[in-house]
Parts: structure tokens; C-alpha cells; sequence
DNA sequence: GTGAAAGCGCTAACAT
DNA sequence: ATGTTAGCGCTTTCAC
């Protein structure tokens, strides 16, 4: 392995020059930092990581937490864990990929040992047992030597109270009211809202409720009527769904659906009851751009950002390392993509 | 921040037996070791990563490139992904993710730095150029120390030359047999087998071309008439695809899809047409489990084993880092279970 | 603009 | 069974 004292002397120079090369914290004459990038490179010179870190206190890595379950919105995951990957690089930093199968104690070990030095937590529940250790101010009774030694972190989802806390999201709210806006605008006055499974609200993941809020508000507002039925993914539970909102509600023109496992069932079922897409009915998908366009009629949706979002977290991690304020919260606006499964909603005899 | 030094004086002992009593490495007295252990939680110790890297020469990660490219899989992936952070924490690693954006430098600047004492390398290509640098044996014309400085690796995916590497994947040329076998068995006599979109068949990211020559092999070995058609994702390419086999084979009965955007497309369309499954046609899926079980029609399917194989990944790489030779390539058996899309083939007037 | 030197917190000989 | 000590490779004062 090759170390800096190797290169400085090779290129003739001390060894906190060549530091000081790597760094740029210092000017250098434009002759001494020719002659050590050139030794740098011959030697095939890389920092040695370990001793960066111990001697700068600073890893340079992010620690990214993602949720075990792998049961809902997986690509929508991977995609901001991407963009999460690929934005921190462009800043110097790696990212840790932690699960949340240790739970709070993955926190307690990565700060406590600076494996990272920040951390991004993804899929954060409304009341997350790991959000008493990163509220800025630490915890209630640790008053050591007046050192914040709290992780800076982002959170990419909203708990029930952020106080403390930076926060990226989509603005689920404002993307239940624009969904609800476009089917009011095509004369929907009968909309059915297709949600998550029941197990999602019950964890109390936040989105699944926030987005019903800005349907319901919206839909109070248009004075439409509105009917939310939670739905297990797959085409029996559909079935039976469907079944019961034509039941409840036969005038229904108009779905939301904010289940990616729903959506083609709910397609084929119309389909197979005559009930033509969009002369018919309207339907409107809350998921992934690449979900929307494949199925088997394209959709018009609203994407979730993913990429977004990953790029918008690290950047708000980054300003925090760099001493520089961010913004508590950062909520992403949505964007409705118009495709071929909406349209003016049938004249009514 | 706590150090050893703090924990050995609170407990009244010297650092080095703190350490011991850390790693084990040698045999420390029943008193002494819980009065340390006393200390360390009474004061909250971790140990320093970055300074441990830098005694140890060991950083107790793994690094872990994921493809970039979000088209194929996504969810198997992330499956992977996850299965090796798991199993990597039950072995005391952490898991370093990298994109393949920074392609072979990613795996220099890893290596160089010390950042990782290892990697794992998903979505292999035939001919990855990243191959050359974590052949045993390393790179010809570097001849010096005669310290072995290569990185252990495994690959999760086979490329054309396996010759001083490691690999885990699927046997894919055994799951396109296993799907043949189970059509014929029914009674199918002509098989369309629904591919990857092309560009996956030209990334020669190998899989694709093994299933294909499984299939083949089995057929003809078992006198069935297959018929390959690449499709690319969705419901109008399948369709269209679609059409041209029956065209071709008017008396296809059984189908073997590799495609996952191609499934649900597909099963509409045998609907529509009128085509019943299983009665009419069966259908054999490659692809995970969620997605067979979630269809329209519940797939007789050959699941990819996206946990096991990141399972097995870790094992082999921890395997190598504990100075245990591992095996050159294991290739999982594949599994077919029988659901509700395969059944005897029509009897033909 | 450059050098010298003191650590950073830990591990692993080498002692006893 | 425990203590002493010399680094690991780098960053960063402090000095010129």
C-alpha cells in the first residue's frame, strides 16, 4: 500500500504538503503541486480512509437507513436510494446501507462510533422510535461538555412531529387535492379512492393519511362525493373492493388509486365489466412514472419523485455538514400527468 | 466522545485488556471482564471505526455495487440488497453501497483507500470490465511485495470467464429446463417462450442467454417445438408479439415468460382472446414470488431467489476474508412451484 | 509557500 | 491474566 510519506518523498516534499495538495486548504506553488500530483499518480497513491477519518473526526460517509420490508413500493426505494447514492457521491461522501432490523440501536452505533457522519432515514413512521435520537438538542438529560454531538440527519417521509427535524417528502396532501381537482375539472362527481392495504394505514406511515386528507378537503370543497375503501393488492381483493364501491355507490365515474398492487386489476375488472377506460370511468394512479406508462391502459398520475427526493435529502445533509442552515421541512410539489385513462366524465340521463 | 483510554481508566485497568475484552483475542478474568463491561455501558463506549481501521487494517465493510439502470428487476435487487446488509450485520459488517455510475474506478478507489475489506458485484456482465481487477492473482505485470492486495470479491451473476472469481447466481440454463420439463410433462407440445426486451439480450448480461439455452436444450431433447420472442416491456409489445406467435404457431399451448412487464400484459390478453388459462394455454413464469402470487392468474412460476443468493454471497465472501477458500461459482437450484396457471394441454381433435 | 511534529483512538506485539 | 508501548497513515497546529 502506498502511503503519503511515500509520496512526499518521492516528490521531494513534506508530508503535510502533499495533505495540503489533497486538501487545497492551503496555497501551493503551482511547481510543488505538479510534482506531487505527478508522484500521486505514479504510485497509484489512494488515501488511506481509516486514518482520515481518525484524524479528521470526519468519515465522509452517509449512513442511509431503509425499511426491511420489501412488501410496498420497492422500486420507488431503490430509485431514491439511487439518487440518494449517486447525489452524496458528487459531494465526496459514500453512502452505509443500514436496515432497520437493529432498529434505534443502528443509530446509537453509527454515531457513536463516526462510522458516518450523517444519516438519511428513509420510510420514517408518524411516531419512529429512532427520532428521540436525532431531534437536534439530543436528548433530554445529556448535557456533556456543551458539544452537539447529535447526527445531523434528513428524514425522507414526515413523522407526526418534526420539530427538530429536517424532513424531505412528497406533498401528499396537495397531491390528494390535485388528483381530486382534475377529476372535478372533467365534471366527476362521484369519485372512489382505491388505497393502500389496511396493514399501511395501521402502521401509520403518514403518506397513506395525508394524501386521504387533501382528497377528502378537496372533495368537500368541490362538493363531490367521495368514498375511500382500503384495498389489498392482487385481483380477488380488488374483486371484491370494486364490488363493493359500484354497490355502495353505482354512479361512480371517477378512482384514485394509491395502490401500485391494485392497478391492473382494477383495469382488467373494468374491463371485463364493460365499463370502458376513460369513456366510462376516470382513473387517476398515485405511483412510479414506469408503473403509469406500462400498464395496460396509460395512465394518468402522479409520479412519486424519487430521484427527487434522494437528490433533495442529500443536498439538505450536506448544507447541515457544511455548517450551513437548512430547511426543516421540504415538501415536494406534485405534478399530475395527464394520459389516455382520464377523460370527461359521461353524460348522465 | 468516549475512547478506550476512558473506559480503561474508569474501570481501572490497562487499554489493552479493554481491548481484549472487546475482541476476545485472548483470556481475560471473569471480575476483570465485567468491571470493563460495567464501564463501557455506564459510559456509553464505541469504538472508534475509523481508528480501529487504521490498527487493524481492517474496516469490517463490504462494499456493495448495484446497477445504476432502474429497468430490470428492481425489486429482486433490492431484495439482494437487503439480504446481504443482513447477513453481512450477523457477521459484524457493514455494507458500503456503490452505484456502478463510477464504473472500474469505484472499485480502485475502494480497494486503494481501504474503505471496504471486500465486494459484492450485482448484475455482472459477460465481459464487466471491472473483472480484471478482482481476478486472483491480480492484474498481470504487477509483481510486487508479493502481498496478494486484490480485494476479495464475489460476483452475484456468472460472466463469461469465471477463471479466478467467485460467483453466486441462479442456474438459469436448469430453470429454463425445469419450465420445459413441466409443460411437457402436461402434455404441451409446442412452447412460446417470452423473453427480455432485446437491449437485455444484447447488454450479454448472460442470464437471459442461459435460460434460452436451457430451454432449448430440454426441447429438443424431449422433442418439442420452441419458439423465442424477445418482447420488450408493456401491453402493446406484447401484444404484438403475441400475435405474431400464434401466426407462426397457430398450436402453442404453453408459454415460458422471462419478463416481468410482460406477464400481466400477457394474461390480458389470453383473457380477451378468449383463451383460457390453464385450460386452453399454460403459462410458466421466471420471476420472484410476490409477483407470481400477485397476477391475475396465480403463475406456476421458477422464483428467483433474491434472498438466498445475497445470503450466499456474504457466506462466501466472509468464507475468503476469514482465509477459507470458497467455491469458484455456485449456482442455486432453481424451484418450480405449481399454481394456478399450468395444466394438461387440450386435447387436440 | 513549506516543514516538523504532535496527536487522532485503537491494535498487537512484547513484556511480565 | 494483565500492563507497556510502538506504531497504523493522516490532519493540523505551530514555526519559519
Amino acid at each position: 500500500m502506498v502511503t503519503l510519506a511515500e509520496v512526499a518523498q518521492h516528490a521531494g516534499v513534506s508530508a503535510s504538503t502533499v495533505s495540503y495538495v489533497l486538501s487545497g486548504k492551503r496555497s501551493i506553488s503551482a511547481t510543488t503541486r505538479q510534482r506531487v500530483e505527478e508522484s500521486i499518480r505514479k504510485l497509484g497513491y489512494h488515501p488511506n480512509a481509516g486514518a482520515r477519518a481518525l484524524a479528521s473526526s470526519r468519515s465522509n460517509i452517509i449512513a442511509l437507513m431503509i425499511p426491511l420490508r420489501t412488501d410496498m413500493y420497492v422500486p420507488v426505494m431503490m430509485e431514491i436510494a439511487i439518487a440518494v447514492a449517486a447525489g452524496a457521491r458528487t459531494h465526496g461522501y459514500d453512502i452505509l446501507l443500514l436496515t432497520d432490523e437493529e432498529g434505534p440501536d443502528a443509530v446509537r452505533r453509527v454515531t457513536g462510533s463516526g462510522l458516518a457522519d450523517a444519516m438519511i432515514l428513509m420510510d420514517v413512521e408518524l411516531d419512529d422510535e429512532r427520532l428521540p435520537l436525532l431531534r437536534e438538542g439530543g436528548s433530554p438529560g445529556r448535557a456533556r461538555s456543551g458539544v452537539a454531538d447529535d447526527q445531523p440527519s434528513v428524514l425522507i417521509g414526515l413523522p407526526a412531529d418534526t420539530t427538530g427535524l429536517t424532513c424531505v417528502d412528497l406533498d401528499f396532501r396537495a397531491t390528494g387535492a390535485l388528483c381530486v381537482e382534475h377529476l372535478a375539472e372533467l365534471g366527476h362527481r362521484d369519485i372512489a379512492v382505491i388505497g393502500e392495504a389496511p396493514a399501511v394505514y395501521e402502521r401509520h406511515t403518514g403518506f397513506a393519511e395525508r394524501t386521504l386528507d387533501g382528497l377528502r378537503t378537496r372533495a368537500r370543497e368541490l362538493k363531490l362525493r367521495l368514498l375511500h375503501r382500503p384495498c389489498e393488492g392482487g385481483y380477488d381483493a380488488m374483486a371484491a373492493t370494486l364490488a363493493r364501491i359500484f354497490d355502495e355507490r353505482p354512479d361512480t365515474t371517477g378512482f384514485v388509486v394509491q395502490n401500485e398492487s391494485a392497478i391492473e386489476p382494477l383495469l382488467a375488472l373494468l374491463r371485463q365489466q364493460g365499463r370502458a377506460v376513460p369513456e366510462d370511468v376516470s382513473v387517476v394512479a398515485i405511483c412510479p412514472e414506469q408503473v403509469a406508462t406500462q400498464a395496460s391502459v396509460r395512465l394518468t398520475s402522479v409520479a412519486l419523485p424519487a430521484q427527487e427526493m434522494g437528490r433533495h435529502a442529500v443536498e439538505q445533509l450536506v448544507a447541515k455538514l457544511g455548517g450551513r442552515g437548512s430547511d426543516e421541512v421540504v415538501l415536494l410539489a406534485p405534478e399530475l400527468t395527464v394520459r389516455a385513462s382520464t377523460g370527461p366524465a359521461p353524460v348522465r340521463p
